[in-house]
DNA sequence: GCAACACAATCGTCATACTTTTACTTCCCG
DNA sequence: CGGGAAGTAAAAGTATGACGATTGTGTTGC
């Protein structure tokens, strides 16, 4: 999953500098002060710089140096861009967003999952459901989440579109990111758990329209927390 | 925007030849090969793997090989890649795929865009609309397409989330792809330039659920027209 | 003051040598 | 005959030195 070897390891350095603001939009690097910094070679760097660039997150020139370029043009859908900005000083303004795109996306996803779910899917689905009713009746809040991370995974992938499947680790991050961060109640709320038995049972049975509105007062729900624990 | 230099080109070669099947998934490319058939120094090719790497197109090996990944695990939502997939034999797929996209955000953007849009934006929303029924009723369809772009690209900025924002380029590939491949109406339909005024005034106007609604419908037209069309 | 020119800094590319990992092969022992 | 251990070679990974290309900057001369 990670970019690997020792190009990977500056990456792991730098991405997460500049997504948290520590190097800031506009600075300037200088390859060979970044070979020095790292103690790697200039094939070393030139390959991150590259992975850089493809995010749009600097663009190096010459004459100039490697410039971090504003924030307004990064690749912000790039999994490794979200994830150091989760992990860093811009956590909250990414968390919003990624609610943002959780409302719009979950509901429609759950829609086409009640059309397009394999059987499987559905008792997988109804199996989960059930497992969140009881963890969180038993306040296990990692078992809780683990369950709640594959209930909505499997949403995004039997919705049928690629797109929406490859959300499932964007959403599992925000997930838990919010119960790491204790941005969640200490036992889940059993309105939130009902909602998901009830997207269970409508994508069971077919019901996209109910399926929709169940997983669309979920996320709702989930934003409108976020929102009010972030202020 | 693009990837620069010799990486750059090769990776305009290479991207499209996956993303298009030309060279399938499980093939695997050796960096040598690579560096004769584009007569490239070895840098260069490193440095082009390394994105598609990080596109997780491919997987370099040890003693293997450069593996192509399969398309399941693309970073579907990388600008390159989409483009690469819209240009190439997987177009139908991936605007069914976009289709769905705009269905789930662009209604969602337009609600957020109500509450939070400029004032300029509430102009130029007005104006665009003006725009779109005089060039659509002329059949000026170059014009229309340009201003039909510049509408969604305003909505989804004037969200004022940043990850809305950032689909503009994607929407409007969209748009440009089905003009150019006439997955289009010769002259729009009066239905559908109607329902973009309609959410030009909802948004100045501040109502939320007419613009999602109006939204909502322009676009799950377009869905439905593709799939007409593709089908 | 300004324009042309020269300079130097920095990235970009190439060629080559060496290192590391690892699939495959071979061979020996049970 | 089988299975495992050791050796081999193939491929990517890293380092380095040299050169090319571009471009901001300063300098010089009018």
């Amino acid at each position: 999953m990670e970019i690997q070897g020792l190009p990977g390891r500056l990456l792991a350095d730098l991405g997460p500098a500049i997504a948290g603001g520590e190097i800031p939009e506009g600075a300037v690097l200088r390859a060979e002060e970044l070979e020095g910094r790292f103690q790697v070679s200039r094939t070393v760097v030139r390959e991150a710089v590259r992975i850089l660039e493809s995010m749009r997150m600097v663009a190096p020139k010459r004459r100039v140096g490697i410039t971090v370029r504003p924030k307004s043009e990064w690749d912000v859908f790039d999994p490794l861009v979200i994830r150091w900005r989760l992990a860093g000083a811009d956590r909250a303004a990414q968390l919003r967003s990624l609610g943002s795109l959780r409302v719009a996306v979950e509901p429609a996803a759950a829609a086409l999952a009640a059309v397009h779910a394999s059987d499987d899917d559905r008792r997988e689905l109804s199996a989960l459901a059930v497992e969140l009713t009881v963890t969180a009746r038993a306040a296990d809040l990692e078992t809780f989440l683990a369950h709640d991370i594959a209930f909505h995974a499997i949403v995004l992938r039997a919705s049928g579109n690629e797109m929406f499947a490859h959300l499932k680790d964007t959403v599992g991050a925000v997930l838990t990111g919010r119960t790491e961060h204790h941005l969640m109640p200490h036992q889940p709320r059993p309105y939130a758990v009902q909602l998901h038995r009830e997207v269970a049972e409508a994508i069971c049975a077919g019901d996209a329209a109910l399926a929709e509105r169940s997983m669309r007062t979920i996320v709702a729900g989930a934003l409108d927390e976020l929102n009010a624990t972030l202020d």
